[in-house]
DNA sequence: TCACACTTACTGACTTGTAAGCAAGTAGAT
DNA sequence: ATCTACTTGCTTACAAGTCAGTAAGTGTGA
């Protein structure tokens, strides 16, 4: 709301400039767990610090102590998910070059394990795009870079003439498939969730090399 | 619609099992495009019946006169965006067989020009899967309607001995893109939104034909 | 005349965020 | 090793606002 970025101090321990305690980082992450499982469940506007709070075991003033705001926490949230260490405990390391591509299809398999991050991504991603999203900036980057990671992976089994143009809509496609599969498997489990990514990524590589026919 | 307890009405007016003046669908119509618009732009939890009434030039209460609840107004307008005078208003009739594929991304390219709707199915359908959203089984029987209806434009096209499930996984897998796209594509509007459908559609077909490589 | 389509006024529940204070941990000096 | 001074990590209390929904009343058209 109003507008921080410090030139004082005293209004906002958000930004942990200080010297934390020990057992601070373990505080943090336990707000940051409950924050993705709250705006998870609710969505980032209906999801309530209060709500978050109780589950990390604090009140929600707590909680402000360490993020500062509610915009604030849904960044470090996303940027938390996010992070190596993390994604070490998920799975392995991202392949390179077109081994991506199985391992996409072997994520969406893991994923289906851990369906309340699964709701988060599905649910923020898409909230993200309303007016004034705090997290728009976040998945904007995020899609590119991944876009940017799918069409090296597609680069080298396309044809060596293939334009860029023509990789970045495979790219897209890939990752608009994914996204698009959880929110169908979220309302209805049965739905083949790995079956129909992995289907489009065969026929994509076959529409890159040529080898469909015009609608 | 039902009529409720017809001894007394004190409590909603909401269902209009009266006798409604001329001009009164006219308002609920007003009331249904702004509702669309603010539900679209701000998200079903953000989005406030302040908004909407003032959009439609009333108070909130008359806009709850007319629906009774939000929860009420939020299913009204997705049922109401589905009828079928607003589809002929917005194309042509649903084409039989595999015609529908190519139609659908005549159907893409067409929501370019209209990206407050689009925006409205992005959010309302990935906030859906929150627990207890009001249209969660909206969502739920849209997409089985989808499914079914695009199993049968792959069915004429697809080996004839090809099994239920493999058409389900191409038309679930034909959704997901085209809902996935417009996520990226409202976020980052210089993506092939078109280009990315059709060029899925023409690999799942090869696919179907089994004209695809594993991975 | 009387139901319908509203408006005004209000309630109570929730919201994020702020202010101030307190207890415990930490650092430094002795 | 202990006392002191300060910081950090909270809490309680409060502020200010927004929200959906209700109740009651008004005017108007059928």
């Amino acid at each position: 709301m109003p507008n921080n970025t410090a030139t004082r101090r005293p209004v906002a321990a958000a930004d942990r400039a200080q010297k934390p305690r020990p057992r601070t980082a373990e505080t943090r992450k336990r707000i940051l767990d409950a924050a993705m499982t709250v705006f998870g469940t609710r969505g980032y506007n209906k999801g309530s610090l209060l709500e978050i709070a109780e589950l990390a075991g604090m009140t929600h003033a707590g909680v402000l102590h360490h993020f500062g705001s509610k915009d604030n926490l849904l960044v470090a949230v996303l940027e938390y998910r996010d992070s190596d260490d993390v994604k070490d405990l998920d799975g392995q390391h991202v392949p390179p070059g077109s081994e991506l591509l199985a391992h996409l299809v072997e994520t969406v398999r893991l994923n289906m394990t851990r369906a309340g991050i699964v709701q988060g991504y599905a649910v923020l991603a898409a909230e993200s795009v309303t007016d004034g999203h705090p997290a728009a900036d976040f998945f904007r980057d995020r899609f590119d870079g991944l876009r940017h990671m799918i069409m090296g992976a597609y680069a080298p089994i396309a044809p060596r003439d293939t334009p860029e143009a023509r990789l970045e809509i495979a790219a897209s496609a890939t990752i608009a498939v994914m996204d698009g599969m959880q929110v169908q498997w979220l309302l209805e489990p049965t739905v083949d969730m790995p079956a129909a990514v992995e289907a489009t990524i065969a026929g994509l590589i076959a529409w890159l090399r040529g080898a469909t026919q015009p609608l």
